[in-house]
This record gives structure tokens, C-alpha cells and sequence, in this order.
DNA sequence: TTGGAATATTAACATTGTTAAGTAAATTTG
DNA sequence: CAAATTTACTTAACAATGTTAATATTCCAA
């Protein structure tokens, strides 16, 4: 359907512009200039929207990862990988929230019973990396689940502190926040390396 | 006053029982017996309720680290900084909520201009601890501002997924949750640490 | 006793998500 | 071509929300 693009754009215009809390569906009605319960013959309600955004959200960081590919060290992919996440979240934090922090879309997806396709499978490309990087001796040999749980939880933990605000105190100047969260997963891919650990100490 | 306790006890009892959305200033009302408008006279709207909750979940979590100061040595401590965050996200996920991750309790700080006492002294311990290893020569001297940084975002990221259903797919037993996200706090551990690494690899 | 401050309530406003009922146009069916 | 039905959309309304203005009640000092 056309209208259903209509009023995702002019939902995620408002939500990018305005916070999420200023999405109504009569300013999503306006936007796409028809009256508002004919946004309910699109979408079952408003979470279903928030749902749909978080699913392009998805999209929007599979194609921010197209590069990754081409990388043959698993560990620079690994690092790589880690310096998108931040630049993703930090570039759209709207959609990172839907993604990631807020719990509507979760909810629905529950209730709908479909499945988190594209979460998982960027979830799989991590741990394949991760896999990679303990089988070329990067990485110590372990539980590459609890290896790849602690990266994401890591990148995610920076970046969610950054967009919700919680580094102001700690980072003051705002365009020293980035650099900062850089600065903190090179510490990170240092520790883990370890190749690294002559050098170190 | 009397009566801004009342408020803050239904506020956080609501919270807890019904989720944030559903704290509504008339429930409020009904549950300490007085009428909606009884409640403006205490607090100036709704977001300064939640700034007020934010700040006794810093206190309630300053009493849950009481024990901390008793552990010598530096690592353990942070170690087990680590494991006590992680129980208390998991056991009060509603004053987690409030003071690492929903927006409007941040808002009303940079309106109030009031300083985020509590937090930043939560963050200044970690650091202190953070040096502390760095000087005994557990983990790898160097900024401890990024290292501490790391850290917390380390066990933010764990306990944010966790507590916002992101993890669902990754641990579907839901008793399985906190024991693998103890696990990725070892590992984290273990790799931070630079005493271990000749047992390693 | 009276007057004013402190405390509380009633009534209302605008805004929200959502639904029921109705309309007008397009399409199918006879 | 006319009648019936489906599709696409709107109007009007409901209950719930945060919040405010105006009003009432209580309490205490002069």
C-alpha cells in the first residue's frame, strides 16, 4: 500500500523532529492530510507503527554495515563493526531507541508472535565474527555466545547512556561524546585482543 | 511533608505494579485518598515525581553497595560492583528504568539545574575503584575516565537488553537471564584483568 | 470573633488513543 | 444499464490524560 509509507515517513518525520512522545495520530493525520481514524484502516494501532519503524530501523543499520564484508581480519571486522554500531546509534537515535531501548515494538512483537528476523540475524553476523576471531587465536577460545553478548551489551551500553543523556556529567562538551565512545571500545577490542598482550602490561 | 511521601510511596508503587505508562496523577490521587489537584500542590507536575523517585533509587542502590567497602582488594570490589549492578537492574528494573534509561527524569534535571548528585558519586567510587586496580597493577594502566566509562557501559549494556526484553531470543529461559549475564561479566572480567593472562590463551 | 493564610476540592480545558456509525465513490453483479 | 456490494474515507463521539482557574474549607493569630 502507498498510504501505509505515507504515514510510516510522516510518523517517523514527527518522531526524528519532535520526540516520541509528540507522535499523535492526529499530527500523522495532518502530515499526510487525511483524517485520523483513516490511519486505522493502515494499522491495528499506534504501537504497530513504532513496530514497523523499529523493523526499517533494521534496515537502515544492515545497509550502514554493507562495507563490513569486505574485511578480512575478523578482528578489525569485529572492531569495525563496533565503531558502526556507535556511529548508528549516535546518527539516528530515534531509531536506535525503537531498536534497542524503548518497549513498545518488543511488545508487539510479542503479541504478534512474529519473530525478531533482522535483530536476530545482526545478532548472528556478530557472533560469526566472534567465532572467527577465537578460531584465528584473536579472541580467547570460549563460549562465543558469551562473547558475543558481552560486545553487543558493551557498544549498546555506550551508546544508550549517550542518547538517553547519562554522559553529559561525564563527557561535558557534546562533540567530544563520539570521540570519547571511540577512545572507550578501543580500550575494550585492546583487552580482548589477545594478540596484543606482549605488548601490554 | 507528610504528604510527598504518600505521593512518592502510590507514585512508586503504581510504577512498580503497572508500569510506567500507567501512573497517571488520578491514580495517584485515589490511592493516598485526596483529590488529582492535591498532588500539584507537592509537586509541580508530573516529571518532577519521577525526578523525586530517580533520586531514592541512587539511595536504594548506595544501601545495596553497602558491603562494598569491606573488600580489599581492588578487582574483587569492582567485580563485585559489577554483580551487585546487575542484581539491582534485575531486582528494581522500574528505578533502573528511571535512572539510567527513561528520558524524562534527565530533562527535568537540566531544567531544575540541579546537579546529578547521586549518580555522579556512584560513578566517582567506580573510578576511584578503576585507579585503585590500575595502580596495583590489575588492569592496564591508563585513563581511568575511558576505563571507568567501560566499564559502566559494560554492565549498562547487559542490564538495559536484559530488563527491555532484547535478550528474550538470545536467553529464552528466563531464569537462565542473570546467570548468563554474570557469565559475560566474568568474561569481561577475565579479560580486563592483566593478571590472568598467562594462564590464558 | 474575624481575617487571612494554608490546604483541599470542584469544574473545566485541551489533548490523547480509539471506536461506532455514516457517506461517497468505485466495482461487481444481475 | 441499474442494483447491490465492496472499498476508502470522514464525522462525531467516548473515556482517559495532564493541568489550571476558581472556589471552598480548615486553621490559627490578632
Amino acid at each position: 500500500m502507498e498510504i501505509r509509507k505515507l504515514i510510516l515517513d510522516a510518523s517517523m518525520k514527527l518522531f526524528v523532529e519532535e520526540g516520541f512522545e509528540n507522535v499523535t495520530i492526529r499530527k500523522i493525520a495532518d502530515l499526510i492530510e487525511y483524517s485520523p481514524t483513516t490511519v486505522y484502516l493502515y494499522f491495528k494501532d499506534k504501537d504497530e507503527i513504532f513496530y514497523s519503524l523499529h523493523d526499517i530501523g533494521f534496515q537502515k543499520m544492515h545497509e550502514f554495515n554493507h562495507q563490513l564484508d569486505s574485511i578480512q581480519n575478523p578482528l578489525l571486522r569485529l572492531h569495525k563493526m563496533g565503531e558502526n554500531y556507535l556511529r548508528f546509534g549516535m546518527e539516528n537515535p530515534e531509531y536506535y531507541s525503537l531498536m534497542f531501548i524503548n518497549g513498545e515494538p518488543m511488545k508487539k512483537l510479542i503479541e504478534l508472535g512474529c519473530d525478531w528476523t533482522l535483530g536476530d540475524s545482526a545478532l548472528a553476523r556478530l557472533r560469526a565474527t566472534v567465532s572467527e576471531c577465537m578460531e584465528k587465536g584473536y579472541l580467547a577460545k570460549g563460549d562465543s555466545y558469551i562473547a558475543s553478548l558481552s560486545v553487543w551489551s558493551f557498544v549498546h551500553g555506550l551508546v544508550s547512556l549517550a542518547i538517553r543523556q547519562r554522559l553529559e556529567k561525564f563527557i561535558s562538551d557534546e562533540k567530544m561524546l563520539l570521540p570519547a565512545m571511540e577512545q572507550s571500545l578501543n580500550w575494550f577490542m585492546n583487552n580482548i585482543d589477545i594478540t596484543e598482550r606482549r605488548n601490554a602490561g
